[in-house]
Formats: C-alpha cells, structure tokens, sequence
DNA sequence: GTCTATATGTAGATAGAC
DNA sequence: GTCTATCTACATATAGAC
C-alpha cells in the first residue's frame, strides 16, 4: 500500500527538504494560531508571517484553510496514539494492569511530551480543547481521536466486566476533560490557589492518574 | 447605591418593556453562535438575523463585539452563581458537608437548569468551554467566575485543613472540566459507548458527583 | 515549490433619518 | 431605541510568472 502508483493521489515525486521544512514551519506556525485564537480567529495571513512564508504557499500546503486545520490536527493525534498504544502494550505484557495504571498509559505520553517537546505540545492541548468545545469539527474530533480511546475503554471493561460501557465511557471523557484541563488551565490553578502554577507538567502526571482512576471507579460502581 | 444620581453612568432612563425584550433577543442569538463558533466565527450580522434585529441594533445594545461578548458570558455565569452560594448555604445550615456535598451545590443547579431551563443553557456550556480553551478571555474568566470558585474551595480546604490549596484548586479545576463536558460532549460518549447519548442530564449528576468527590479526595491525600 | 498580484466577498463599525 | 446606508479593512482563494 505504499509508494505504488495510484491515480488518487495527485503528488508524484518525494518533496525536498526544503519543502518538508517549510511545509513544517507553516503547521508550527497554523497549530500555534489555531490554538491561540481559534479557527476563525486565526487568518491565513497571520499563518504564513508567523511561519515567514507567503500566503500563497500556505494555501498550497494546506490545501485550502478547514483542510490545513485538520492536517495540524491530525499530526499529533497519530503520533499520540501510537505513543499511548504502545504505552498500553507494555504496560499489559507486565501483567493486568489496573484502572490507574492504563490511565497512566493515556495521559503519560502526552505529560512527558509536554515537559520535553516544548511550547507546540502545549499549543496543541489548546488546539484540542477548541475542537472539542466547536461542534463544526466532530468528524475531526471522531476521525482521530476515537479508534485509540475506545481501545482504553475496552480495557477498562475488560477489567470490570459487570460496568455499563456507557458509565466506563463517560468517565474516560471526563479524564480527558481532566487531562486537558491540566495542560491549558494552570494559570488558572495558580489563581485560585493563590499562587505560582505547578512548576512541573509531569510532577502532576501522579496526581492527574489517581484523580481519573479513583473518579472512574466511583462512577462505574455508582 | 441604586438610582441615585451617578455622572459615571450614561443611561439616565428606564428602558422599554420592548427594549428589554430587544436586548434579551440579541443576548440569547449571540449566546447561541458564539456558543457554536466561538467569538470570531459568529459574526454581527449573524446575529441580528437570528435575533429579528438590524445589525445597528446590536451594536446598539451590545457596545461593540467584544463588549457584547462579555454580556453574553456575565449574564448566566451571575445567575449561577446565586443558585451555587444559595445552595451551598443551604447545604451547610443542615450540618457540616462533606466534598460530595459540596460539589452537588456547585454542579447540582446548573444540571438543573440544564434539565429545565431548555437549549440555551446548553448552549452556554459550550460558550464556557470556549472561553476556558482561549487565553484572550482569561480576564472575563476570571472576574465572573473566580470568586464563586474560590468559596468552594475554601469549603473544600476547611474540611481538610492539612491538604495543600493547590492540590484542592487542582481538583476542582478537573471537575469543573469534567462537568463541562458531561454538557458538551455527550454525544462522544454515545458514540464510545455505542449507543445513544444519555437521555436525562440530571439523572446523570450523581455519576458526576461520585466521579468529582473521589477524584479530589485521591489527588489531595496522594 | 515558490512568490506576487489580484479577484471577490464579508467583516465590524458608524452616521444619521425616524 | 430603531433601522438603513455606507465606510474601510481584511478575509479566503486563485491565476500565473518564475
């Protein structure tokens, strides 16, 4: 399924460099204004001075603005998910893990790409709270994210076979509203705590995990 | 401190019984596309034709888009915050609550409303979800809902005196993420669990209840 | 792929009659 | 307060030279 010739695709010959460079910088530059302001909020204009490219080329990349907005989408959630999967694997080859465990599997990735990866990671956290808050992009939101959360839903079920899917379900999205919580709202937990935010993004990682296992395991056995 | 003379303000008359119901107009279209594509994809004219009004009108009313927008998010989040500081009264006049409790003051009248106030009280969840993913509205995010926050939290604190406010801000801050997306993103959990969405919200506020009352008892005593 | 110039629509805001 | 007409700016998108 690779690299045959298919009279789909439009793109013949491998892009150089350079062009992978530039098409780089303009999804930088896309996924930091998207998550700053929103779909409309961020002009293709304001994209390509960002990125230091002309409008023209954004639109060649992107292929037209709801287009581009995907592709930025898109790029982390497949990476994440294989992260969070492979997560998951060795995790269950340890032997059966439990509520906190595979949660940990879910959220960890995404904690220690935060702490490590820089400033994108935490743009993108934002990105993703914009299209789950925008009802315009729940094919976005289903396309790339539900294949993997449904994956960790099962195994909760697994865990507790007599637990309705439909409580287990609600109370891995609201982890995930947790989890997102976390990554864009730390200047908010300063506030009202009347102090700094917490320094470290993973020296939360333990506190996020047994909030969602213990909130999970009250919901399930409510 | 009411209807005395004030050079401050610029409304000398009372409004219309018409005027009024302009106004609720205009507020109730705006609460409505702002909710469903944010502040810069819901435009003015949208807005006056949802709400039978010229465009003039709104920006009569509304003082500019930005001013409006603020309007639309103070008009709820104020109403809300009665029913919570009434409820949580309440709450504490019959003995001394426990986190569960207190959280049902805070998540309970909004479930409520959401139940029986009709779609726009819908609407206005996601119009939150949107203000707390986009860093330019953190100043309205915290002058109309800090200070209800922080009383519960003190609640909290005050039945856990040895906890770390940090930890009790951070708990809460998920829990109002995951009661945000019980309003916004039921139909995600429809499609994970595969089957329909839960009919009754209220129905669904012991669930949220147990899910945010162990989840912050386990992140403070971890 | 890269970049410039341009076409076409629509945005927020305001002036002024009623 | 209500409504119409209009100003100015900027949006997305594309055509075509290099």
């Amino acid at each position: 399924m690779k690299n045959v010739t298919d009279p789909e695709k439009k793109r013949q010959r491998a892009p150089s460099k350079r062009a992978l460079e530039t098409r780089a910088r303009i999804l930088d530059a896309a996924e930091l204004l998207f998550a700053e302001r929103g779909f409309d909020g961020a002009s293709i204009r304001d994209i390509a001075t960002t990125a230091g490219a002309p409008v023209g080329l954004v639109h060649h990349h992107g292929e037209g603005k709801e287009e581009l907005f995907r592709q930025v989408v898109a790029r982390r959630a497949d990476e994440l998910s294989s992260l969070r999967l492979a997560a998951l694997e060795i995790c269950k080859a340890a032997g059966k893990p439990d509520i906190a465990a595979i949660m940990r599997c879910f959220v960890g990735p995404y904690l220690e790409r935060a702490e490590s990866g820089g400033p994108q990671w935490f743009a993108y956290a934002r990105l993703v709270a914009h299209v789950s808050a925008d009802p315009r992009w729940r094919r976005i939101s289903s396309r790339h994210f539900d294949a993997t959360a449904a994956v960790f839903i099962d195994e909760i079920a697994r865990l507790h076979p007599d637990a309705s899917r439909e409580r287990i379900a609600t109370g891995f999205v609201y982890s995930v509203a947790a989890m997102l919580a976390l990554l864009t709202s730390r200047w908010r937990i300063g506030e009202l705590s009347g102090g700094e935010p917490p320094v470290s993004i993973s020296g939360e990682l333990e506190e996020l995990v047994a909030f969602c296992a213990a909130g999970i395991a009250a919901a399930i056995s409510k």
